[in-house]
DNA sequence: TTGAAAGCGCTAACAT
DNA sequence: ATGTTAGCGCTTTCAA
């Protein structure tokens, strides 16, 4: 491996000026540009980031942490992020913390402060505020993925709206009687997700004058086993109910399977939405509101790449936002597919 | 953030004491020990990794290089490495080649050479000859998952035989006539991993004196959704097979699914077995050939370790094995859950 | 625009 | 067992 006096050597200039060339920040003269870059390439120069970093305080890499790293969502978010951070010459190094307390301390007063990296994201995690202090007293960028999370800025959907909206697309079908498969206690670790969802759910039913009905609530743990689980529950009912929201599409591909399982044929017995968009979710015709996990992790990138190497012109204004808000709101989108219909003998 | 010299002072030792202290790896009396730990802890004390990297040309970070991360196979591998390496104090940094060929030049060239990583575990990966060359040009450590991969340490279950194995349990049924839905052209990638599924399936119908039926061989993508399709047009034949052989448990999966949108049972009107007890086989009931991604992701781990922080006694024999082949396989099971039975009309 | 030289924070000889 | 000191490979003043 070429070290950084080679190629200064080979280029005929001091090494100053090979830093300079290849970095680019500073003025150096066409030529010796030109040069430099010719020797490096020759000589396969790599720059050694140990050195890079220690002399700039600069990794040139972001730390991504999670708590799970086997869910769509989550692996689906890191992609986005990943692809980004490539093209920004940024490696990505991942903290799971799927391990347990132990570990995530760790982590938190640990990896994460060995200078090993400049910025750091943290998707669906609710950081205790000693966390993010620690982050914070050493100066390290933090943007959430879900959130809001206070005092960070975070990108997330509104829980609350998308399912008040998922709701009323079974309102707006005719179904009265809806029933809600919502997040257990164990995933309410990832902001009240569960809860959220279920706030949306109510106020739905509130704005269209239907009564609560707390047989038609159950909960589940996010996957399609445990959807197919709470929808059999519910179906079996004498007075099942003519449509089911599922607070996330793994869990509804597992109420279209219950459904399939008791001879229920949907959407004509029962109507089924999600939210997700999960890569299942086309496949089982699952009408459901789309969010962007890959859009999502790429944004991070882009809020902390414009902290981190500020440009003349922010490409767009997220930051501190015009209205002093840390929290940016993502798109959704109502997907319809073939689960939902009208409630069986309606006009 | 304090530096080693604050902690010198506060212990009232020399940083070199320090830095043995907390190293560990030299002689340092017990009573400074716990000063200079106990002065780390008041401090929050935490080594600079770039420092200390550059120092000792160590980064205390693996790189894992992926083809995708969001498939189970692989988010579970990087789980099972991840945790592996978090206990030993290690990073991981990622490394996702979905992006395409001039992503993956860029890793091989630039990411990967810059001294970040100790050492590198690919996960079905195919590597040239050159991005071998590339890091073992720079001593980096190299382990593939998925392989065999000439020259490199690897450590993979054997395609051939777990594909026999798995058509020998059809075939032990009383199964005769037997499809197998394969990999695709794109999936080729990983070391002919669909190829060599095909050969063990096609050496247990030898062995078994059954000839060849073309027509009852298909490919897919290795998803649901792919293998549903194949599987649809296996099964409206009018001489369809009575067993079906999927190379993935998510192709299974999508059969199962496509006969039941057939009308036809599982196992009664046909079998259906995978590779891989993905984490939804044990909700389809699905009968297949156990691997184990985790293990294998901290086994990759293990092995590595022992070449970076060689102890006195291995703690297992891996390495450059007894018998001269770097290849290590692992280990597989089957699992028979209630896709599987005897053909129909069988005595 | 370029070069000389002083660090960046830590580790590993080499002394003692 | 501990301290002194010379780097590790690069970036960035400061001068020219």
């Amino acid at each position: 491996m070429p070290g950084i006096i080679e190629v200064a050597m080979r280029a005929g200039v001091s090494t100053a000026t090979v830093s300079r060339a290849l970095s680019g920040k500073s003025s150096v003269s066409d030529t010796t540009r030109q040069r430099v870059l010719a020797a490096a390439r020759d000589l396969g120069y790599v720059v050694s980031s140990n050195a890079s970093g220690l002399a700039t305080g600069r990794t040139k890499n972001v730390g991504v942490v999670i708590p799970f790293l086997t869910r769509w969502f989550y692996s689906t978010a890191i992609e986005g992020a990943e692809t980004a951070l490539l093209h920004r010459g940024y490696d990505l190094t991942l903290y799971n913390l799927g391990g347990g307390a132990d570990d995530r301390r760790s982590v938190f007063e640990h990896f994460l402060l060995r200078k090993r990296v400049d910025a750091v994201i943290a998707i669906s995690l609710e950081l205790t505020a000693s966390e993010v202090s620690h982050l914070l007293a050493m100066n390290t960028p933090l943007v959430g993925i879900g959130g809001p999370l206070p005092g960070v800025r975070t990108l997330s959907i509104d829980d609350v709206a998308v399912a008040r909206q998922a709701t009323e697309h079974l309102l707006q079908l005719g179904h009265r009687r809806l029933a809600h498969i919502g997040g257990d206690q164990a995933s309410e670790r990832d902001f009240h997700l569960p809860t959220n969802r279920r706030v949306g759910f109510d106020a739905a039913l509130d704005a269209a004058g239907i009564q609560h009905n707390p047989d038609l609530v159950v909960t589940a743990d996010f996957t399609i086993e445990g959807g197919h689980r709470a929808a059999t529950a519910l179906l079996v009912q004498s007075d099942r109910p003519t449509a089911i929201f599922a607070a996330s599409d793994e869990m509804a591909i597992g109420v279209i399977l219950a459904a399939r399982d008791l001879g229920l044929r949907v959407p004509e017995d029962v109507s089924v939405i999600g939210i997700d968009d999960h890569e299942l979710a086309a496949f089982f015709g699952l009408t459901t509101i789309a969010q962007y996990p890959a859009e999502q992790g790429r944004r991070a990138v882009e809020i902390l790449m414009d902290e981190l190497e500020p440009r003349e012109a922010p490409s767009h204004g997220y930051g501190t936002t015009g209205n002093g808000s840390l929290h940016l709101p993502l798109r959704v989108e109502l997907i319809v597919r073939s689960s939902t219909a009208p409630p069986p003998n309606s006009p």
